[in-house]
DNA sequence: CCAAAAGTGTTGAAGTTACACCCATGC
DNA sequence: GCATGGGTGTAACTTCAACACTTTTGG
């Protein structure tokens, strides 16, 4: 895939950046879609951080996120929440930080805050494919993350808090999950989300009130256990429910 | 449009900024603190603004919501929560706000994105003093804010959401209030945040299980009814409940 | 037959909503 | 004495947390 976009008029904005953070779920825990920068010249320091760049001049917060993540990863036209403003004047202190800015930075000395955004996606529908600075771009579970390029780490810890707080109050993990998917796979996601072990028959239950889950009349097969019911969503309930939102999904 | 990006550190940054939202309560309705840019020149269009401006390099962002609010207003040492960063390119669409820039600015036309932030003060305990560009600060209710400069409006919209949801979970609407207090005082403005009615029984109710009043002996004085209690903190219990926040305060 | 995960109900406690009347004061 | 807001309790209902055993499959 290659991406060919339109000559921007307008230049990029030295100050400000955009990074995004993307969480996926591999059916085990967590994950989020990072970049690798490869190898630093002459010094050490993280080579993985999320995708992310300098806006231009002339567009605004969130197509600029979009068109980042669609220029180092190839993933397009998703929906994406701000997490907040980053940008202490510290905030490029790393070596390997300041030495690969000079390598693709017009002016990489110059004071740059940065909006992050997030949101979830089905992983198995979104490849990555790196291109422009990344070398590579990838899935990584997030508990295996230990740091990232400039403060991405801290970044990162907002957005897990972010999604923490809008899983309670949205069905949006759902949409993380195959088409098909069993209570299991979803309780699972909740308590990697929620990062704490839920009930299961509490957990089900409270799932299925929401009803948005329509049970299809087929089974797993090929597991060495009593094989699960899978399920879908209703797609029309799904969305009136991520509209209105519900006050107490108490975990 | 162009960039002058100066390398040196103290220099005003002409891309980023900071707005603050600073809500207080005169036990009526809520407020926010404005400044009035006074007349501009030739053009029509809105006088009151956000305290806000441009951040210097060496700054963070919290702390440049701090100076900027000082310099504007004269409040100082104030805890200031992100509400997040806006800045469409064409957030400067108003004639009036684009003249008034030209008067204030070094590059007036550079795109900015600016920061904004909120927090909830005892109005009673804060006088402002508008200095700077700002010809006068003070209190307005929120509800008779019709317009104001640039995107502010749609910033003190997504500030009032913030306000709401945080109430749910932290007992902040307590320090917007006097001292000494009634619970009708409470009440309304806890109704005020969220803009609607509350039943009076079952407010009361569920402010007292939160075992952060103490009741003092003393009664109003020269109102035509049955006079009301005055309550204070415990600040002890207060501060302890800011910390863990509730999770359930389902109004 | 064993291991592994799926699936299923009840109970006691706590919390939520809705609702109506008397009380103390100033004028 | 009247207008005004202060102050109080209960009942029906819903929600919540805690908890253990049987089922189905693959190997």
């Amino acid at each position: 895939m290659q991406h060919i976009h339109k000559k921007i008029n307008s230049e990029l904005n030295p100050n400000v950046s955009v990074d995004c953070v993307i969480f996926g779920f591999d059916l085990e825990q967590l994950t989020v879609l990072l970049i690798d920068r490869g190898e630093i010249s002459s010094a050490f320091g993280p080579r993985m951080a999320l995708p992310g760049n300098l806006i231009y001049d002339n567009e605004n917060l969130d197509m600029a996120a979009n068109r980042v993540l669609d220029e180092l990863t190839g993933l397009n036209n998703i929906y994406l929440e701000q997490v907040g403003a980053f940008g202490d004047p510290d905030r490029i202190h790393k070596e390997s930080d300041r030495e690969w800015l000079k390598s693709i930075r017009a002016e990489p000395e110059a004071r740059v805050i940065t909006v992050a955004y997030f949101t979830l996606v089905p992983m198995q529908q979104y490849k990555p494919q790196a291109s422009s600075f990344a070398k590579n771009a990838d899935w990584v579970p997030v508990n295996e993350i230990k740091e990232l390029a400039f403060d991405h780490f801290e970044i990162l810890q907002a957005a897990k808090e972010k999604l923490k707080q809008k899983i309670k109050i949205q069905p949006i993990g759902f949409n993380l999950l195959p088409e098909k998917f069993t209570l299991s796979q979803l309780h699972r996601l909740y308590e990697s989300i929620l990062d704490k072990p839920l009930d299961k028959r509490n957990f089900r239950r409270k799932i299925q009130k929401l009803d948005i889950l329509s049970s299809l009349r087929e089974k797993q097969r090929g597991v060495p256990h009593k094989p699960s019911l899978l399920y879908e969503f209703n797609e029309e309930k799904y969305q009136e429910l991520t509209q209105t939102g519900f006050d107490n999904f108490g975990f």
